[in-house]
DNA sequence: CTGTTAGCGCATTCAG
DNA sequence: CTGAATGCGCTAACAG
């Protein structure tokens, strides 16, 4: 060893760019580490003088806090992880933006990632914002019955507020009522007298899927009604699909006299298929499109479509997940929340009465 | 004080939940911490049975890192901040999913903010990101003039890239370019046989609605015309904005042959107006949107529009960053990266030839 | 090749 | 009311 050096090299660093820590803010202002820190918390316990020459010795340097280490002492992080099928996607977009909104609100933070519809990326991503030990998560599983997310969701002690999704164990959620929305709609064009309602929509796999089908399935037994099954397509919610289902249904023998979309991806796929096809709306059939958009308001004719409150899904996935964190300490076994948002009928002219 | 005890009490508190640490797994594998480590990082000088011995010891523990931890010790979050004016705008969100898409590739997690296009936002959501020692920042200011914006950039060695903006200093960014775009459009409908062109657009203190009136007057000049500054109307972007001043266009005593909506929301604005003053497109105005959407394509007659590439923007923004994080070690003086993306003209029914 | 050690920046005891 | 000391979980020297 050689005694002219000290263990470390200082000189071969620069200095610059040294991050200001409390430590800097405590030696301008001649006082503790730990008296800073209880200003920067708002301790109560502070002579005020002391206090005003901390928080000008703050000013001074420059000093901000540095998050990372307080989340290393505090074990929270504030920063809530959002997993979603596609951040592209309208609705998705919304509730994020709901979700974020609230986050804010509360200082927390907001990191999105999209799983592409992929369950394997689905896993990967709340593992990665399970190592970055995010506070809490907003997930909309691209499936439901997948094993790992759901072991993976049980075993967590991270809380969870489903986005539009329903597992098959204890878990909060956040959906629209699908269910009723496609019963409005169906009841709707069964008033007016159609009888050939086509169903379009998909991934049964998923809840929005299922509780269409439901609500339609409801829709003709509540009216004493048959619908036929060849009417009914539940593979996808994709544009594309709509566009060849459409295309499809309306190449049937016996056509159908209305086609709900359900899935508010899916009109304009319906629409370039009634284009194509010279299928006119509603002269030779009545379109209802689930969720609410700029072109089912201002296409020719106006859709009518079936809507609900996006950005207060995800202030109230936001909320709740706000909830669980600050009830953390106490009671662990309240039950879980499950908000059904409300949907509504936007009646335009794309339905006519059935002649 | 009650010698029985021990400084702490950990019998109080319940031993559930304990985090694992890499303590654990050192202790579980027979090795010391610094080992687990080599072994987690991938250093290659571990003997290949210790390396399973300590890989076996992860999965026996269910072992997670903790990336809090890492960052304290590395300084580096590998998370990537975005700042924007308005998280639910289409053209957003899809260059949002495209830097999502190359920042998780490389690891990183991608936390956005909205700053609802208010200045002040701007600048908390900013701090507040760089409190939590974000290693790179994506952002769209709302105003490209506020000093304090420019000084916190310019002091600041967090690598930031701009999107749709262009700041007066020395700073990467990634736009699209517009001034091109509005110079294809007049060029097309002036080819048409149009002169009175009308301009609805707006913010004159952020790019896209400069370079709009840049290309506008361009075009103009580059044919050796005049336009009717009556016919430009510079003040916002929004839907509402257009609704308005498309009509009050149209009542004009001269009203315009061609309007050319710059600003993708404002399209329904405009079409409404339309609707409303029973004006015809394109028999009584022709009309060109800038932003591709499913409205343009879908509505009758579909709309010409001027279009780019959104999520290339969006990947070439993160790329950037990317690039700047890894060259940090190296030169910092390289000059700003500056990505301009082309536009093209997509041309549609809603522009007819000027009798 | 492996073990030991020293902090990263902060919140929080515990003494004074 | 304030200061000193401790450690969150991990990486990166350094010593063996």
């Amino acid at each position: 060893m050689k005694p002219t050096q000290k263990k470390r090299t200082p000189e071969a660093k620069p200095r610059i760019a040294q991050t200001i820590t409390m430590r800097d803010v405590a030696r301008e202002a001649r006082v503790s580490l730990g008296t800073v820190s209880r200003v920067v918390n708002k301790h109560p316990a502070v002579k005020p003088e002391i206090r005003q020459r901390v928080e000008a010795a703050i000013v001074q340097t420059g000093w901000q806090p540095n998050v990372v280490a307080q989340s290393m002492r505090t074990a929270s992080t504030r920063m809530i992880g959002c997993v979603l099928p596609d951040t592209s996607n309208p609705l998705f977009v919304a509730v994020a933006k709901g979700a974020e909104e609230v986050l804010r609100e509360h200082g927390y933070a907001f990191v999105l990632a999209n799983s592409n519809s992929d369950g394997e990326r689905d896993l990967e991503l709340l593992n990665l914002l399970l190592q970055r030990r995010v506070d809490g998560l907003l997930f909309a599983p691209s499936d439901e019955y997948d094993p790992r997310i759901l072991s993976l969701l049980e075993r967590t002690r991270t809380p969870t507020v489903l986005i539009e999704r329903e597992l098959p164990l204890d878990c909060d959620y956040v959906a629209s009522n699908q269910c009723n929305g496609i019963r409005q709609a169906v009841d709707y064009l069964l008033s007016i007298g159609h009888r050939r309602i086509a169903l379009v929509t998909g991934q049964q796999r998923i809840r929005p899927g299922r509780e269409r089908y439901k609500g339609f399935v409801q829709a003709f037994e509540r009216a004493g009604l048959r619908f036929d099954p060849a009417l009914v397509r539940l593979d996808s919610m994709d544009a594309s699909y709509a566009y060849r289902e459409v295309q499809r249904l309306m190449e049937l023998h016996e056509p159908p006299t209305a086609i709900i979309m359900g899935g508010n991806l899916m009109l304009p796929g319906a629409l370039r298929a009634c284009a194509l096809k010279d299928v006119r709306i509603p002269a030779d059939v009545s379109i209802v499109a689930v969720g609410e958009t700029d072109l089912a308001e201002l296409a020719s004719p106006p859709i009518t479509t079936v809507r609900w409150n996006l950005e207060a899904m995800g202030r109230e996935a936001a909320s709740i997940v706000m909830e669980r964190i600050a009830a953390k300490p106490s009671a662990d076994k309240r039950e879980s929340r499950r908000i059904i948002v409300p949907t509504e009928i936007v009646l335009r002219r794309s339905c006519a009465p059935l002649k």
